[in-house]
DNA sequence: CTTAGGG
DNA sequence: CCCTAAG
């Protein structure tokens, strides 16, 4: 089962703030800032925000106004969803993210619940080519209109996300996957659901900064957090909107937002599976046995994150091959490999430009040239269970270890040409077909693991169909070099349905992933996991990927792969105790003694999940030895000798006590005898 | 499951 | 921290 954890919502307008003014204080903007770093951004703000982008992006200067003197019609989830099967663009986000994720959702869909003054987008005056000045804004729950307000205001809404200072990284990805938007059905869909009817605004610039006042309205200070909105109804008196134009900071594809976005994005593919068998039987186990629950469930935990560490698909094979271990953990986190310059390394590390640029040289003999252009390798989507209880770095950890598994290996390059995999090394280049003649995009290649040098570990003895074959290797196909990144499967190969919809640039986004079906993902259940497996190639993905020049998110997915070894437990992280932590032991043991460390941890590390009774005696072991050895071979953050002391004097109570345990039924028996 | 102790 | 024997 996986259910989705996802806000969804409805979507129908902005929010208009009532009292569009700009904070003059620079201490007003400074809170804000100060507010919108504290906040996390909320989905709805990330809406505002690609909404926002559409505006300022290239329609720029649509005009927004009422629908025929009456209200804009509610846009409910429905309206929206069926616009996302046509046209894939999401006015609806997804949020998976741990933070808000709890517990409570994991069973159901969450609804969150958005308070309309959360975010508010400011209209524009446009001039004289301003429509009626009204906005109908509106924000629905669940397509339940909450809330419809009226606000007199220019008609040219302006989004822009704030700049932070300090936000560096620029987001080009996220910008051209606007681009893409702006220039796909993006805009359509947005004037259907705004029912907007877009004008050109001529007198708006269409620099892709636009400064936007913000309101002094302190509700509108809570929802500035990354996003900028201006109404630009201020003194201006020109006559026709000057909205300034701020080349630097307003707005930019590193918006404020980004790593927020990007966060979101990146963790977009959190789901959730809830546990099945072993589990459930514990859990069930722990019902009956409450006394021991908390026990239990820390076993559970951990023996669902030993058990299954780690396993990763490719998407190729990805529908044949849906390998679940049994002891698939209740929480399921996909991690999405962003795309970087690090495939520039790939690219490097695997040979590719040098086998490129070899065959290439060995055409110079002639004045025909293969053009190749090879911008990036992409790496394979990885799917990657950890529990959530796991620390970040074991996260990081893991991750690694997956990327490892896949490279460490070595890859292998192929060579498509026409969709049909050139296998003879041998062939020249023009022996295979490969002329200068060649449209590029004949000419193909992918990333595959080195099956040769495939360690053993990587193998699954009782799964072979999971080790690599020729066929199913073929992860990513590069085209050259219309779209260069564009990674496309490769015609030939025996690919799942999926896979093409996966990768292909243009694929709406399918409406399946964005309702979780319970009951649809119980009776199809790898399937609906597969598919929560499948990148979303919207611009969601685009948020997430900040490649440039990837215009889609065409991961493949690497295969899972049940290999013992992969799956070797990994050793917990290494949490050095406190000294507070400290003291709460000394002061259980001393209390307790030494041999009823599961009291002491009910006592004193109750809520402390990730000690165990174990971790406590071993520590009071350590500590014992700490105490013993001269504070200069004490190492880690020094512990007060205070507590050593009491540690060493404790430690010699209680041994006494238990010599004098041991000693009192032998002085008994020698006296008896 | 807990303890105890070696690694 | 891990592993495991022993209770």
């Amino acid at each position: 089962m996986v259910f989705h954890k996802r806000l969804d919502y409805g979507y129908s307008g902005y929010q208009v703030p009532p009292m569009p003014r700009v904070p003059s204080s620079a201490r007003g903007k400074r809170s804000a800032r100060r507010k919108a770093e504290e906040k996390p951004m909320c989905a709805f703000d990330m809406l505002a925000t690609v909404a926002g982008e559409l505006l300022s992006e290239r329609e720029n200067g649509l005009l927004l106004h009422k629908d025929g003197g009456t209200s804009v019609p509610a846009i409910t989830k429905g309206v929206i969803k069926k616009e996302n099967i046509s046209h894939e663009k999401p006015f609806k986000a997804e949020v998976f993210d741990q933070g808000s994720c709890n517990e409570s959702a994991l069973g159901s869909e969450k609804q969150v619940r958005y308070d309309p003054k959360e975010c508010s987008l400011s209209p524009r005056t446009a001039g004289k080519d301003a429509r009626e000045p009204v906005l109908s804004c509106k924000i629905s729950e669940f397509g339940t209109p909450k809330k419809i307000r009226k606000e007199e205001c220019s008609p040219a809404l302006k989004v822009t996300c704030k700049s932070e200072d300090g936000i560096k990284t620029p987001f080009q990805g996220e910008r051209r996957m606007f681009d893409n938007v702006v220039s796909g059905t993006g805009p359509e869909i947005f004037e259907d659901l705004m029912d907007v009817d877009a004008k050109p605004l001529a007198l708006v610039s269409s620099a892709s900064s636009v400064k936007v006042p913000i309101p002094r309205n302190p509700t509108f200070a809570k929802c500035s957090k990354g996003i900028t909105v201006d109404g630009d109804d201020d003194e201006n008196s020109s006559g026709c909107t000057n909205p300034r134009i701020n080349t630097s900071k307003t707005f930019r594809p590193q918006c404020p937002s980004d790593h927020r976005i990007r966060k979101l994005f990146a963790s977009k593919f959190w789901k959730v599976a809830p546990n099945d068998g072993e589990l459930s039987n514990t859990e069930m186990k722990a019902i009956y046995r409450n006394r021991k629950l908390c026990y239990t469930r820390e076993k559970t935990e951990r023996c669902s994150f030993k058990r299954r560490k780690l396993f990763e698909r490719r998407s190729i094979s990805a529908s044949n091959l849906d390998i679940y271990d049994e002891g698939v953990s209740p929480k399921l986190g996909c991690i999405k490999m962003e795309a970087s310059d690090k495939h520039a390394n790939l690219n490097a590390a695997n040979g590719a430009s040098s086998s490129t640029s070899g065959q290439k040289s060995s055409y110079e003999s002639r004045d025909y040239h293969v053009k190749l252009n090879i911008k990036s390798f992409k790496v394979p989507e990885l799917v990657i269970e950890i529990p959530e209880n796991a620390t970040v770095g074991s996260l990081k950890r893991t991750v690694m270890e997956a990327v490892t598994a896949i490279l460490g290996s070595g890859l292998c390059v192929g060579v498509f040409h026409q969709g049909k995999k050139v296998r003879d090394d041998n062939k020249t280049l023009l022996q295979a077909g490969i002329s200068h003649n060649d449209k590029v995009e004949n000419l193909g290649f992918t990333l595959e693991p080195s099956y040769t040098l495939t360690p053993p570990s990587l193998l699954c003895p009782e799964d072979p169909n999971s080790i690599i074959s020729s066929d199913t290797t073929e992860q990513l196909k590069i085209r050259i070099p219309d779209t260069p990144t564009t990674l496309e499967l490769p015609a030939a190969s025996d690919v799942t349905p999926k896979a093409p919809e996966t990768l292909s640039s243009n694929c709406p986004e399918s409406d399946h992933d964005s309702v979780p079906s319970p009951t649809d993902a119980s009776s199809v259940d790898k399937t609906a996991y597969s598919k929560a497996l499948l990148p979303v190639p919207s611009m969601n993905d685009a948020l997430a990927v900040p490649v440039p020049s990837v215009n889609v998110d065409a991961l493949a997915m690497v295969p899972l792969r049940k290999s013992r070894r992969t799956e070797q437990v990994q050793r917990r992280i290494r949490r050095p105790f406190s000294v507070s932590e400290v003291e709460a032991l000394v002061q259980a043991v001393e209390k307790l003694g030494t041999g009823r460390w599961r009291d002491v941890k009910l006592r004193a590390f109750d809520n402390a999940k990730h000690r165990t009774y174990v971790d406590l005696k071993d520590k009071w072991k350590t500590l014992v030895h700490t105490a013993r050895i001269s504070p200069q071979q004490r190492r880690g953050e020094p512990v007060p000798q205070e507590l050593l002391d009491r540690v060493l004097s404790a430690h010699a109570y209680w041994s006494s006590q238990q010599t004098k345990l041991q000693a009192k039924p032998l002085a008994e028996a020698c006296l008896l005898a």
